[in-house]
DNA sequence: TCAGCAATCCCCCGAAAGGGGTATTTTTTG
DNA sequence: CAAAAAATACCCCTTTCGGGGGATTGCTGA
């Protein structure tokens, strides 16, 4: 049987042209039918109230916050919505982050569309939805990176925040980013330095873009 | 008067949620249709020669390489082609680049829908359109309204400073080894930064790799 | 000739990185 | 279980960067 009423969805994401091509793409299905847009995260909740939808899909990369921290709070305040994240990153700690906070359900941005149908309907259905790709993702940069981390002797943690490095970020935003105090990523940074032997960011970017990181 | 035919767009992003989302839009306007979609970039080439599409919407980061160097191997290959960029990052730099390698436009990712079909349009139509929030972004950064060809260009010294900055030197250690005040290092980095539309060393060293210098 | 540009140098300030510690908690593993 | 490894966090201190000024010299092209 068909629900007389099709499913109301919000869409959370500062790329407008992301939302709406997301839009397009959600309500050309019968049974779902986006309510609302959100391009800016501090009109959230206000919108969350006033549209009352049942599903949120929600990128992890917004403006003055992240994904993680809305989502957390979104579900504090309305605890019946299913959330959903979206997100370029396979990052496992992101991952995990949200299965902590316990939001619903976790798509790449290079999901199909299938995927992105599959994981709406089950999260709407009361389920749960993680994306294969992310978590095989996951798996599948461990024995690469294992290998690799094995001979520099990096450990896992170390090899993501090079990533980050190379990205650009400073200490404080990569706390931000993966949940750990600057400090912490200090040490992590002290650690990276002595096992590469080196001591200079330019150094440790060469050493990363040398290295395929 | 309307065209017969429908203008063919050849979509480029290996974040298939957004690529899909895109041809949803753009196959909702009658004059325009997405004759295909290449989700890596590898497939690139083929496939253009396959759909032969009038204008490709090319996303600016790829995996293995980048929309500015696909752009202009597309260019060099298929002069007849439209190109417009679509990237998350207002960088001016990227900007100057697109700009410099002969792409008929740039849009960001935040842009609206409007934005898309107005961009889209005029490249069709055989203009530009570079995004105004991107050129905004770029006019603020300049207090002076200095033309534009002045700063695409590196002086000689200026290039030779980013060498040794991609070798790990501090400015102290550069103005000793070309002879002048690590104070001038300072100023020429300043203006580097300035014309290149970055504020970190790590973005430096990723210019600097990237355009073999 | 003279405006523009390249190259040189200086000061000040705050933010960030680098280097030296120490220490606790969690996870892994023998 | 106990030891080792990894991840977390904080302290102090120095150096380097980044961004904001301003300034001089010499060359060059319109």
């Amino acid at each position: 049987m068909q629900p007389p009423q099709p499913a109301r969805l919000l869409l959370i994401d500062d790329h407008q042209l992301f939302n709406e091509g997301l839009k397009s793409l959600l309500n050309a299905q019968p049974d779902l039918q986006v309510c609302g847009q959100v391009f800016q995260a501090t009109n959230a909740l206000p919108t969350i109230q006033r549209t009352s939808p049942q599903l949120i899909l929600l990128d992890v990369n917004l403006q003055g916050t992240n994904g993680i921290d809305l989502g957390r709070t979104i579900l504090g305040d309305f605890p019946t919505i299913r959330v959903l994240m979206l997100t370029m990153y396979s990052q496992p700690k992101l991952l995990d982050e949200a299965r902590r906070v316990g939001l619903h359900g976790y798509l790449l941005k290079d999901a199909t569309t299938t995927d992105l149908l599959r994981g709406v309907r089950a999260v709407l259905a009361g389920g749960t939805y993680f994306d294969t790709n992310a978590t095989a993702t996951l798996q599948q940069s461990s024995p690469f990176t294992d290998d690799f981390a094995q001979r520099l002797n990096l450990t896992f943690r170390e090899v993501e925040i090079i990533r980050l490095i190379r990205e650009g970020l400073s200490n404080e935003q990569i706390g931000a980013r993966i949940f750990i105090s600057p400090e912490t990523v200090k040490t992590h940074r002290k650690n990276i330095h002595f096992k590469l032997g080196i001591n200079k960011v330019t150094d440790l970017i060469q050493f990363a873009i040398r290295n395929g990181l």
